[in-house]
DNA sequence: TGTACATCAGTGAACGCGCGTTCACTGATGTAC
DNA sequence: TGTACATCAGTGAACGCGCGTTCACTGATGTAC
């Protein structure tokens, strides 16, 4: 089973990435050491700062591959509810729901988040990441906005909505629901939280 | 201004914990020293471990002082609540008010929760802290789950409700409010998740 | 097709610094008789 | 009221270990001619 010396050399930056974001997200990113990363993968030291200028570029390499991650998944599963459905209301209601249906499979038992792991560190990091960690926010409240204004000239709500705040709910459930899965490993927790944010969005837009 | 040695002494211990829960909530337990607490508070490394036996023992302490006041804290607002309003549902919606306002004149700039912070290190920290947190997370479901069904029984609600789903929302949305709060450095954003959980509870239970 | 050079993906040894922890000791206050 | 002892809240010096970083070097693969 001796991987083929290219083929074991191809994916060493990616596999440093994947092993130290399972190692933050488990003791946050001051007590994730080099040392254990190398251990992983199998290289020296040196090889490590091949890759890695120091210690900071993994914590902007570690964001980066997050935001993007993060944003084909997420993306991916609302576009599948807009094409199974050509009404904005009904086609998020299904992008929701096959988000839940995702998260109940995750295969992991204890997911976590990268932005709020980063967060809570968050002194641990200079400017430019920090700045990372917002764009990623925003650009999550700017799509569930549209969305959401999308569907209220659709079905506009009776009386005032704050949509803005109602955008937010959705990262907020998402982080959340996520600590609550971590702390009570309960990895029901967050698909529950977000099947409980689609019943919220379905009677804001629709008169009972 | 010197402080007589007497009242001096007498809070070391506090304001150790003090300054550590700040120093944690900024950039993680393991980046905190022991090095910079003693300096803050003005005492000798030595001193540091006349309070508490290693740094693991700070970290009970943290996570005991912090159940502690976050409990008397709600605890506090919600009792006003009940007070104000004698109807179950209107006493729960008043407490939701007052917790909001509470929130959104905190005097710190990014608030930030312990509970969230641990489980995001939560390899660092052993079974007995681990415990204690997810002990404080159940206490919460379980007193606003009692809320729920209470009002529930009062003010049947129109098709099947998931109460425990909607007891472990109003921790999600604190905690994943705080972390938006904390990342777009939005103080607003906490307090807005609260009054929509708000919004919830009255049209779950209320026919329109 | 063979040779020269460049790039890629690392190795190996050494470094200094900060951190948590230990240990013997101490001055001020409280308590027993 | 005075003395003996105990407890409280620390001091000061030393320790070893792990960590991030640096530096000179290297073997395998790719490219130019």
């Amino acid at each position: 089973m001796e991987m083929p010396a290219a083929r074991k050399r191809a994916g060493t930056r990616e596999r440093l990435l994947e092993v130290a974001e399972q190692a933050v997200l488990a003791k946050g990113f001051a007590s994730t050491s080099i040392e254990e990363l190398i251990a992983a993968v199998g290289i020296t030291k040196s090889g490590f700062f091949y890759h890695f200028k120091d210690k900071t570029d993994l914590a902007r390499a570690l964001m980066l591959r997050y935001l993007e991650q993060d944003r084909e998944i997420l993306d991916g599963i609302f576009r599948r509810g807009d094409d199974l459905n050509a009404d904005p209301l009904h086609g998020f209601l299904v992008g929701l729901k096959l988000f839940a249906e995702m998260l109940a499979e995750l295969p992991e038992a204890h997911p976590g988040c990268l932005a709020a792991s980063f967060c809570y560190q968050d002194q641990l990091f200079n400017r430019e990441i920090r700045q990372l960690n917002a764009e990623g926010i925003l650009a999550w409240r700017a799509r569930f906005r549209e969305r959401l204004e999308t569907i209220a000239r659709l079905y506009p709500p009776r009386g005032e909505v704050d949509l803005g705040a109602m955008a937010d709910m959705a990262s907020s459930l998402v982080e959340g629901g996520l600590i609550l899965g971590r702390v009570l490993s309960d990895p029901s927790i967050l698909p529950r939280q977000i099947l409980l944010y689609r019943d919220l969005v379905r009677t804001t837009f629709t008169a009972v």
